[in-house]
RNA sequence: GAGCCUGUAGCUCAACGGCAGAGCGCCACACUGUGGAUGUGGAUGUUGUGGGUUCGAAACCCAUCAGGCUCCCCA
């Protein structure tokens, strides 16, 4: 135990109970983006790490990457994010797509962080993008697929909140504030640690970033502002589409929103998990511009979101929402009786299946007592029986687990019965 | 990269310098052709790893590995 090789740290092993739920949340994440008619997608799990260093922030690239020498002396990356793969191949087909083009993919990234609740190294992220589209109407579509995945997979508007900004509101409401566009990037991340600091220190903090006391006091009365989309004519009409998409029952507009990302330049919205343990948030994107500029293609705007699986495996986990965990995909066990009838069990066993009935079948002799505690373990819904008795007489027993009761039926009429009482267990 | 906390049976935890335990789970039997319930019995540990202090260490000290909570970061 103790010389046994321990998985990578910040790897995860996905046992089956853990993969039905990796699978159970590809699952809604494939039906929300088929539901607004995205194209599934994807890019290679490896990657050169200039494409990296060309975009994507420099804490990314140099701290946070799993990045090694291949055999051949090139330095290539685990893909961190998406994005990046995203430009490269649109900015190849540029010319050639039918815009607005929908897209979305499910898969593996890696990122060389301290594991700790919510976050680990290797992770599943859903991305989901529009391209070739600037408007607020496509903004509130890609929160709409995100509300409808919410919806789906059973959390309500009081359990799960899309809060939504937009940068260019904000930036015409820092220059009512004369706040000098070299300190906006400042200003952002003091508003995204506004939560996590005491209210004194966080004062504290604008005033040592060189924010003066109007400035401070006028900022603070934006961010408690929750009727400032008023002003915005985009969120107007953002707002107003959502409502026409029936979704708006899980969107509110927070001032505080503003995603550190220097690249989001109109809506930025973020999803929180508004009771359970895990102040992170459940998904979060925005619009950006310029999406090809540093992959050589012509100016392109987008809008899109990312959402880990960690996080939203655990909110589902607090809320009780996990689907009911189905150890085996078969519904009916084949019992062996005794060696002798190794032949006849697994022959019976291959007459289920043919006819499209999942079978498990005991494959070695054991006590039937045994035989039935596994069928109970692995929760199917039928156990068959087929002893000298049964044979002598062209019978097969089978019994429905759930209630007990069991039925000797003849030998060539097995499928129908079977079908039968699979349907009404 | 920094700070704090935690590692004991398969799982959840107790023992807190003096014989390493409980519940659940597991296995067997009651029931040699039938699961879930019940009863009886049984097995399970280099106390994460390595060193040190001590007559004696699961406990105290150091190191290391892993996990958790923060900071950082969150593309």
């Amino acid at each position: 135990m103790a010389n046994k090789i321990q998985p990578i740290k910040g790897t995860r092993e996905f046992y089956p109970e853990q993969m039905a739920l990796r699978n159970f949340i590809y699952e809604k994440v494939r039906a929300a983006s088929q539901a607004f008619g995205y194209q599934e997608w994807d890019a290679p799990f490896i990657e050169p790490i200039d494409l990296y260093a060309a975009k994507s922030g420099e804490e990314l690239v140099k701290k946070q990457s799993f990045t090694f020498e291949d055999r051949g002396g090139d330095f290539v990356t685990l893909r961190p994010e998406l994005t990046p793969s995203l430009a490269r191949m649109i900015a190849a087909k540029q010319n050639e797509l039918a815009y607005p083009v929908r897209w979305w993919s499910f898969g593996p990234f890696w990122r060389y962080e301290q594991p700790q609740k919510g976050r680990s190294r290797e992770f599943f992220q859903w991305n989901i993008d529009m391209l070739g589209v600037n408007s607020p109407q496509a903004d509130a579509e890609l929160v709409a697929v995100a509300s409808t995945f919410l919806k789906s997979v059973g959390l309500t508007p009081d359990q799960a909140t899309i809060y939504v900004n937009n940068r260019r509101l904000m930036d015409s409401e820092f220059d009512k504030l004369q706040i000098p566009n070299e300190k906006r990037l400042d200003v952002s991340n003091l508003v995204d640690r506004r939560s996590k600091m005491e209210s004194a220190k966080w004062d504290a903090y604008a005033i040592e970033l060189g924010l003066n006391q109007t400035q401070l006091d006028g900022l603070k009365n934006i961010l408690s502002n929750f009727e400032l989309w008023k002003e915005s004519d985009e969120l107007v009409k953002f707002f107003s589409a959502l409502e026409a998409l029936g979704v708006s029952e899980y969107v509110k507009y927070d001032p505080n929103i503003m995603r550190g990302l220097l690249y989001y330049t109109g809506t930025v919205f973020e999803a929180f998990d508004t009771s359970g343990s895990v102040k992170r948030a459940i998904l979060g994107g925005g619009r950006y511009d310029n999406l090809l500029a540093d992959v050589g293609g012509n100016p392109l705007s987008g809008v899109g979101f990312a959402m880990g699986d960690v996080v939203m495996g655990i909110v589902l986990q607090e809320k009780g929402l996990l689907p009911e965990f189905n150890p085996t995909p078969a519904d009916v066990l084949v019992t062996l009786f005794d060696e002798t009838f190794l032949s006849k069990s697994f022959a019976l066993s291959a007459q289920l299946r043919n006819a499209g009935i999942n079978t498990l079948v005991f494959p070695e002799p054991a006590k039937l007592q045994k035989q039935f505690k596994f069928a109970d373990k692995m929760k199917t819904k039928l156990a068959l029986v087929l002893g000298p008795d049964e044979d002598a007489k062209g019978l097969v027993v089978v019994k429905n687990l759930k209630s007990g009761e069991q039925v000797e039926v003849k030998k060539e009429a097995l499928v129908e019965s079977v079908k039968g009482m699979l349907s009404n267990a």
